[in-house]
DNA sequence: GTTAAAAGTGTTTTGCTTACACTCGATTAT
DNA sequence: ATAATCGAGTGTAAGCAAAACACTTTTAAC
């Protein structure tokens, strides 16, 4: 083996262009080849009402005319796709700073009728709360959640992206802190296992659940070398009829945002 | 949760339009908005003389004259982004029918200096002895396979590309049999190790690799109801200056191919 | 004060992961 | 022909993580 202990390659974007570069750049004309069409669709999942929703946009011009879709738009010339996501993400919902991750690229010809259209799919968790206004785009009429596991007909080959979606976010769930962005800032620990349940489809049980989650706790806060991932709050919440229940925070409220 | 055993949602591509929908398509126009162009980037990847090796071409024209790339090129307009990967799979190496799967998509603005290009990159992995023929495209001089753990200097962002393709292959080893596409179809047990060990850039223990790994061993063929990975055969090959080696054969050799 | 509803909390068993060292078989050199 | 070399091949014990499993506590409503 070459090198055992390399990681990665570490290699970064050259910044400095050679002299022969510039000479050609003076000369060159974008070519008039014939280019496909290039969109970001935005995959928006939440969890309310104990279920794993997906916000759909009814189209309301044709093609696929009265079926729901994925919220999507062209990217602009000049707009990276994480910016053109963030972009369609805040048109859409309203919100900004929330976690974004490309998911896919599509790019059958004929998936879109009318031209090539070549989509990259991202998905945003956002919590429900976050979500004030539902804004609708230009091709779009209404606007709605759905159950991602009780959807409607959906437009284009955007069934495929949805199932592509879930299979990625239960993939995540195993090695990653990504089912905090679906919750506020402070929450129960049943409210992060509902999580968990919604996205996975299966129950879990109470204790092994929390076996696996790191807490540092209230009282002894004398071991402050190890690293935790929860942190319980002084605070309580008052059960409806029963008793009260700690609040818990995520400590590396980080990388929350991409791009 | 809504429904506590659905897996994923099922849902495919409808291939019926609406009426209105032909309607409009017989008097859409493509519109004349200003298009990125579309490449893929295919990252292939060989395993030989005990390391990890890429395929890179020598640019000799600008941007970037003189630096190594990732072999690409346009993606065809009734062509699907798949098909435009394993076109430009064939024409680098002439090797088809390999394990080909899609990474990333880049698409900052500036990436390439002459106009904003957006790449879908793909990964391949093909067994050394396959290769016959390096060919390079027309905008490539020299083609050469490199040790992914030293590169030479290299044209856009295709250092980052080259990271990002290790970290993917690297986590699919532990839940995928992706390793075995880089092997021919006969091989022994200590080559295996050797392809994890170069991917992963770490020793492992022999006996513990092998305890991983279920076997259908030769004379035992009585439990025929385990589904198991790998088949012991008949044949050993001659050790150098030691004795004979066991050859195996990986028994699932479908989804060899995507797309 | 009895009931209802969800929170909170440990132990045991089982299986997986890790660490670790010698013998076997064939070839080569003396 | 004997010894040295090289890699193949093989098992066990300890530590750790995962999975199965049930009762008590707290508050509000009646």
């Amino acid at each position: 083996m070459a090198d055992a202990d390399l990681k990665t390659t570490g290699n970064t974007q050259p910044s400095q262009l050679q002299a022969a570069d510039y000479e050609y750049l003076a000369t060159y004309q974008p070519s008039n080849y014939e280019r496909p069409s290039v969109t970001v669709d935005i995959v928006i999942l939440t969890v309310s009402d104990q279920d794993l929703k997906v916000l759909l946009v009814k189209r309301n011009v044709p093609p696929y005319q009265g079926l729901w879709a994925v919220p999507g738009g062209f990217v602009g010339m000049q707009e990276s796709l994480d910016k053109a996501a963030r972009r369609e993400l805040l048109e859409e919902t309203g919100v900004a700073n929330v976690y974004l991750e490309q998911l896919y690229t599509f790019g059958e010809p004929g998936r879109d009728p009318r031209t090539r259209v070549i989509t990259v799919a991202y998905f945003a968790l956002v919590e429900a709360s976050q979500v004030k206004t539902l804004r609708a785009g230009s091709d779009a009429g209404e606007v709605a959640w759905w159950s991602i596991y009780k959807l409607p007909e959906l437009a284009f080959d955007h069934g495929q992206i949805l199932d592509y979606t879930l299979q990625r976010l239960r993939g995540k769930l195993g090695y990653s802190n990504i089912a905090f962005q679906l919750l506020p800032e402070k929450f129960t620990l049943t409210e992060l296992q509902r999580v968990y349940e919604v996205i996975l489809g299966e129950k879990l049980d109470k204790r092994n659940f929390r076996k696996g989650l790191s807490i540092r706790e209230l009282n002894r806060s004398s071991e402050s070398s190890k690293t935790y991932m929860l942190e319980e709050l002084p605070e309580t919440r008052p059960g409806g009829n029963y008793g009260p229940t700690k609040l818990f925070r995520f400590i590396d409220r980080v990388e929350r945002i991409i791009g």
